[in-house]
DNA sequence: AATGAATGAGGATTCATTCAT
DNA sequence: TATGAATGAATCCTCATTCAT
């Protein structure tokens, strides 16, 4: 696993920087961000510890990193299949004409873009915890730009395949999915403790389909953002 | 501040557990959650940190009595205003006729009980934090344990006062409610460095008004939990 | 070594945290500043390294503590023995008739207490370092407030004692003889390498008396602070 | 400023150790020494960091070869001022014959050279701490014959200059010389933190002129080194 | 019940130096 | 001669928890 090649071209050294990331990933899958350290990445990657701050500057830009490659998937997966959405054959469930989108494919296709990569949703609920770290100001402002553009890009792209979700409706139910997405994560992918104790038959409420909560409830935020649906 | 009786009764003993939650609340208001030390408060309390450990074992237990805390308030409050609903009247949005919920009526309950206390909700989105770090199984089963009842009794209580949730569809709205509140916290309550990014204007976009977002998006929640509506 | 006692009284902690600044002293004589660890000094004391921290709040902190006790040391030497000095009999080197101090005993007793303790000097030339490094401001102003009441003090104790140095003339002599006393330090305690080279015959000129040069200096110094000294 | 032709010819390389010097100390101006890294001063020279370890072995050769560059220049200037000292004339504060370097034009040479270069100075009080890291015992003797050398010659110009410092009296003036230059700088030319505290009314004792202090200590030092002076 | 001194494991980060190209 | 990616040792400080009084 040691590295031997020096990344001297920019090729390579974006590869060195792809490894890194991916190793923190799957780090990151097996423990709690804070347990993560910078020295078992280093191990994981058989790089020296040194050799990471050549790449990231601090643990947070590391994992922020992290987060905008994951974010970035999911914005191009979203983006791709909007493109590639069915023409607009007759919907019953959905009465405006122009929506290229029915709400049906539109959940789906927001669930299957956050669920395609584990470590994507992990990261959604860490951000929060990353910002109230080592952060600096011009790495936050960077961060909360790159995520703007896509949150805007994409909405808008919403917007025109679902025009019924009126203007900037496509941003808004991004954020909406965000934020589910979010709050069902930490319910559903418990801690080793809790998970023991959810494996308890009283405990079942709590169990949870990320799945098919994710898809309901998105479903219900797209019929919800849609004012002229029931009229 | 300083306190310098000791608590002998079983009423001062709670009175005093009481302080301490009091004291770390206001502390965690103030402080992201890793930079609370048990030493400040401790200081806060006017109490030795020794004296700490006798009302609670761990920093964690701490914590998590002071969520079962502010989430009895909740439950409460949830089960009270839905005791005191208003009767039957005729209700054009609702077409069940069973419902003495409506739908705007449940989610302004919801609402009102999330957001009466700001701690509440940076407790919520703290949870899985703490259970991700020093827990024992035996505590994290009581918290649980604690928290299905609660669950089961005012979802039972829901189901009651708005059959239309469908069975068992109290409590779902109440973990959908929970999951989104968790969400939208950890968005609409940055830390400082990003705090001071998004008051750039075109960050407009990630500037959320808890209370509207919430409201609405458990409405359609609330709606979407009803399969029957649309019949 | 190691300690088993905890510290309860003010006495008690008082006598620890002399413990830990006599341990800082003894290690910092063999070893150049920045290579003295807060490891080692609590190895030495017998203490944990977390424990050097109830004490000192950092390591910067530490060694202005042991320069703060090196100079009341010193100043308190100095003006004990302005103190006995002896009467004013006829001095014929020195025709300033209140001048109960004469040149050369005033030149001694400085050159006396400043080396007395050999971590004294060591201290005076690393403070310049040490403040370079962690300090915080309300540290260094106190230190200077410190420094400033004595150097004050002992100045007109010196202006009393011997007039001829001139109103203001005390402090001045003080403050020359501090600057001297730190540069002959670094000529004459040099490193291991150093010291080596040193010993080869051709670099006689520049091993030190460190205790004749200074007085040599001083007297220099004593002589024209002494304005009227040549009229 | 980036340098892309190598250096091939011996001149094009000493051209090029000459940059590297002039921009260490440009850097070490700013900076504290240890705050000085090697990779700043690689950025300011527009080299690799590699490239610093062709001309200089480590990071303390790198800075003595910078002590040297100014000492030489400061003891040819010395030796120039006395060699252009204007023939013997009448000097009444200066009775022995033979001098004819005034004292006062002496003091005032010395503290002229001393402060031409604003570096000389922080070299010379970094110079022990240097010698405390990591230089080898080779070097260190190259250095200190460098210097013994420079104090030999230049101290005899002296003692020809002004017999009445006596034999080897130039070399112990130098040598007086730059220990209170030292210490002296140690106090004019504080850290940041201590900078700010010294700017209160309070603390004007310890600003120091340093030109002022410098010429007078040295005064008194030429008085004092002659031992026929008074008699 | 209350105290608070002592513990000590734990981790991010820096930077002089090397060496393969 | 020049490069700059890689190295990895080295160190300060925090803080939950314990336990002797």
């Amino acid at each position: 696993m040691a590295i031997t090649t020096r990344a001297r071209s920019r090729d390579e050294k974006r590869e060195r920087r792809h490894e890194i990331l991916g190793a923190t990933a799957a780090l990151f899958l097996e423990t709690p961000y804070d347990r993560v350290t910078m020295a078992e990445v280093a191990r994981r990657c058989g790089l020296a510890k040194g050799t990471l701050y050549l790449y990231f500057r601090t643990k947070e830009e590391l994992f922020l990193a992290l987060a905008e490659r994951d974010l970035e998937l999911f914005f191009a997966e979203v983006n791709g299949r909007i493109g590639h959405t069915t023409p607009p054959g007759p919907e019953p469930h959905d009465p405006v004409a122009a929506d290229v989108l029915g709400a049906e494919a539109l959940a789906t296709l927001l669930v299957d873009a956050a669920l395609r990569r584990e470590s994507f949703t992990r990261f959604l609920s860490m951000l929060h915890l990353i910002f109230e770290q080592n952060v600096g100001a011009k790495v936050a402002l960077a961060f909360k730009r790159f995520l703007l553009a896509h949150v805007l890009e994409t909405g808008t792209l919403l917007d025109a395949a679902r025009p019924s979700l009126g203007e900037g409706g496509g941003a808004t139910l991004l954020l909406r999915t965000h934020a589910f997405l979010i709050g069902l994560t930490q319910m559903a992918s418990p801690s080793k403790v809790v998970e023991r104790v959810l494996r308890r038959p009283e405990m079942g409420v709590f169990v949870i389909d990320l799945r098919k909560e994710l898809f309901e409830s998105i479903l219900a935020l797209i019929h919800h953002t849609n004012p002229r649906r029931n009229s």
